[in-house]
DNA sequence: AGCACGCCGACT
DNA sequence: GTCGGCGTGCTC
């Protein structure tokens, strides 16, 4: 009797046998249903084993194994095994998390309708006996006759096809390859472009990571596109990883008008189950050349991979928040590693843990120095100094100027603040109150409705309608305090009546295709200024541009996270590049009452390497990372105390580890929300000089705390995280 | 995580 | 008398 190790999705670090009759070795990286307790879960084989840890007696047995999918590749096991250890969740959680939401039910999915048919053996001798008043039937038949027929191109045949399926007549074929409508346009590289693909493509075989640094519009594109180009063309597949699932169409577009031929397979988040499954399918039977997608597109499986491209490497969607706290550039590197594949990291503004890995001689960097239309100038970067000239409304005189001349240019403008709605808070003139989240440790932040205003908290959800009178203090003088994307829209109404404004931000970009149909919009001039937070830094050229205007930015500069000066060097590197793509020089100004910040030097220089030396100085003598490597042990309870207490215990249980393992243990300290969704919230940081010191510790650590057993305190850990 | 089992309060 | 509250323990 065949014994099978299985992963199912509980939170409990081990696998379970089951007896299996008939499994072999082919079944490891099978689904199968077993029985679990008194239901049916859904789980995955990793394992035949000869005999297992518990009595044969107790085993149960499997009730179905799913052999209408292939199985996952010993590859793909290996890598979610990985992702498992080093981000320190249960092996069975991760698997499962990984699979298509489809094949996590139990009812198994339909089989794929074929993509084609050609006929059958059966079907060519019976042709003839096709009445000759069956007109339709007698065109499919001769239409059949040349070749396989795409169902997408069947038509009003399909019913037939169908008819002629279950007789026996057809049978399924792969999709005949659409002939490409029109060569693709190849544009010709820059030298900076061409030596880039050059240098890639010369290097020795095997394994090796590349930073390709190039200031936005410098062309990285391109540079992808010929790297994928090469691979294609000796029949390997290409991984590509975007930031975020907007920029997925535009880049999908791009990508499929330059490959045709190729099979591109689009995985994002965005997708319905369905779709998802599909495509995940697709790249499992190996029916996929080019693979675009978002961090869950990491995981894939694929058996031809050639190349892996993350482009935006630095962009923090890249790690998951929640569950398996992946970071997919890390596992893609990973992947790429041990797969002996080149590895490309694309940004302007790279994270400076990849810059150091540069600058470490770990990956090889690539410049892009120069803008890929010749003519484009970089913009000009220019501050205004809002302790002299102070803004209204959050407007300086200097900016409002400058968008006026550019109304009267008929140029385009874009203001970036980086808080949406109408106000941030609301503040009573008289006593200084200012409406807190009743859930979370946060002010709510007023929006406006079509009938007047509303509160909401962007944690937790929860909205409200405004109070009439302050709760503290009885006046009715409340006051919104400060700008949010809304309020700013009104007041540039205010100042610009005839101006056409168009606000971007999370709240009008939601509906699906809603962001494109504004990017069109902006491109067709229908669109004077535009009002974004963040959404508009990332993506796209909007080519009539020649003002960025930035309000706000300083308040990333007083933020406690030592990632928050990062993070706005990039932001604003990017919402400048969007400024004068064209032919038109552009410029930026930036409304700051710290103009001699070292950052916006950096900023005006167009200087990345001169920003991330300095803060890498920073980040070394405090042995904050990359210097240093970090975990957060989190915990979550309905009393603070409750939190806290666990998280002691925890560190008293670590301590002896700690100290033999060369790892630091701080003390339990707040996050920066403490509460939200009436949950208090606390957090414990361990750092270490390398990555293996920190893994080490904390599988022997992990297991201990596990035993704890706390129930009233829910704990996860964050292996590298972002946000504290 | 689910789900069952098990032991103490207000109700048809 | 019972329905049900959620503490505790287990899942091959």
């Amino acid at each position: 009797m065949t014994i099978v190790r299985v992963a199912l999705d509980v939170p409990l670090p081990r696998l379970f046998d089951y007896l299996a009759e008939d499994a072999g070795r082919q079944d490891i990286g099978r689904r199968v249903i077993v029985p679990f307790g008194n239901r049916r879960q859904v789980g995955l084989i990793v394992e035949l084993v000869a005999a297992s840890e518990v009595p044969e007696a107790q085993l149960k047995a499997v009730l179905a194994i799913d052999r209408a999918l292939p199985a996952l590749p010993t590859e793909w096991l290996k890598l979610a095994r990985f992702a498992a250890d080093y981000y320190q969740h249960p092996l069975g959680a991760t698997l499962l998390s990984l699979l298509p939401p489809a094949l996590k039910r139990i009812k198994s999915p339909r089989a794929e309708p074929p993509a084609a048919y050609v006929l059958s053996p059966a079907g060519l001798a019976h042709l003839q006996d096709l009445s000759p008043r069956a007109r339709a039937q007698l065109q499919l038949a001769e239409r059949l006759r040349q070749g396989p027929l795409a169902i997408s191109e069947a038509g009003t045949w399909r019913s037939h096809l169908r008819t002629w399926h279950k007789a026996g007549w057809v049978q399924p074929a792969e999709a005949p390859a659409t002939a490409p409508t029109a060569a693709p346009a190849r544009p010709q590289p820059t030298p900076a472009q061409a030596a880039a693909v050059a240098t890639v493509l010369e290097a020795p075989a095997g394994f090796s990571a590349w930073l390709l640094h190039g200031v936005t519009g410098s062309g990285k594109t391109e540079v992808y596109l010929q790297l994928i180009e090469a691979q294609l063309a000796a029949g390997r597949q290409a991984l590509v990883l975007v930031p975020e699932i907007h920029l997925t169409p535009q880049t999908e577009a791009a990508f499929r008008q330059r490959f045709p031929t190729a099979r591109l397979i689009s995985l994002h988040s965005g997708l319905s189950d369905g779709e998802r499954l599909r495509a995940w399918r697709a790249c499992l039977e190996g029916r996929a050349d080019l693979v675009l997608g978002t961090r869950l597109a990491v995981f894939t499986p694929l058996n031809r991979l050639g190349l892996i491209v993350i482009d935006e490497e630095h962009d923090g969607s890249y790690k998951q928040q929640e569950g398996l706290r992946y970071s997919a550039r890390d596992v893609a590197v990973w992947r790429a590693r041990t797969l002996g594949l080149p590895i490309v990291l694309g940004s302007a503004t790279p994270s400076l843990e990849t810059w150091r890995n540069a600058e470490r001689g770990r990956y090889r960097k690539l410049e892009l120095p120069d803008r890929a239309h010749a003519q484009a100038e970089l913009p000009a970067v220019k501050l205004i100094d809002t302790r002299a000239d102070r803004p209204r409304q959050g407007l300086t005189a200097s900016l409002l100027r400058a968008l006026r001349d550019r109304l009267t240019r008929g140029e385009q403008s874009l203001l970036f603040i980086n808080r949406r709605g109408y106000a941030p808070t609301l503040f009573c003139n008289s006593c200084g109150y200012v409406v807190p989240c009743p859930r979370c440790s946060a002010h709510q932040v007023l929006h406006r409705r079509k009938e007047g205003f509303e509160l909401r908290c962007h944690h937790c959800g929860l909205m409200s309608r405004p109070p009439e009178v302050c709760p503290d203090c009885g006046s009715p003088d409340l006051r919104p305090a400060g700008q949010g994307t809304q309020r700013l829209e009104e007041t540039l109404a205010g100042q610009f009546p005839e101006a056409r404004i168009l606000r971007i931000d999370r709240d009008t970009a939601s509906r699906r295709g809603a962001f494109a149909a504004m990017r069109q919009a902006v491109n067709e001039r229908e669109v004077d200024i535009l009002v974004g937070t963040q959404i508009v830094t990332k993506g796209h050229d909007f080519p009539h541009l020649t003002l960025v205007g930035v309000l706000g930015a300083d308040q990333a500069l007083l933020s406690p996270d030592f990632r928050a000066t990062e993070r706005l060097f990039a932001q604003l590197m990017q919402v400048a590049g969007r400024a004068g793509r064209a032919s038109r020089p552009g410029e930026v100004l930036v409304q700051t009452g710290y103009p001699g910040h070292p950052l916006y030097r950096a900023l005006q220089a167009h200087d990345f390497a001169q920003f991330a030396a300095e803060t890498l100085k920073e980040r070394r003598e405090a042995e904050f990372p990359p210097y240093s490597h970090q975990a957060l042990l989190r915990a979550e309870a309905e009393q603070i105390d409750k939190a806290v207490a666990f998280l002691e215990r925890a560190k008293h249980l670590g301590l002896a580890l700690a100290r033999e393992h060369g790892v630091m243990l701080y003390d339990p300290t707040p996050p920066l929300l403490a509460r939200v969704a009436r949950r208090e919230r606390a957090q414990l940081r361990v750092q270490a000089g390398s990555r293996s010191h920190l893994q080490h510790f904390l599988a022997a650590w992990l297991e201990a705390v596990r035993a704890l057993q706390e129930r009233a305190v829910k704990w996860t850990i964050d292996v590298d995280p972002l946000d504290f």
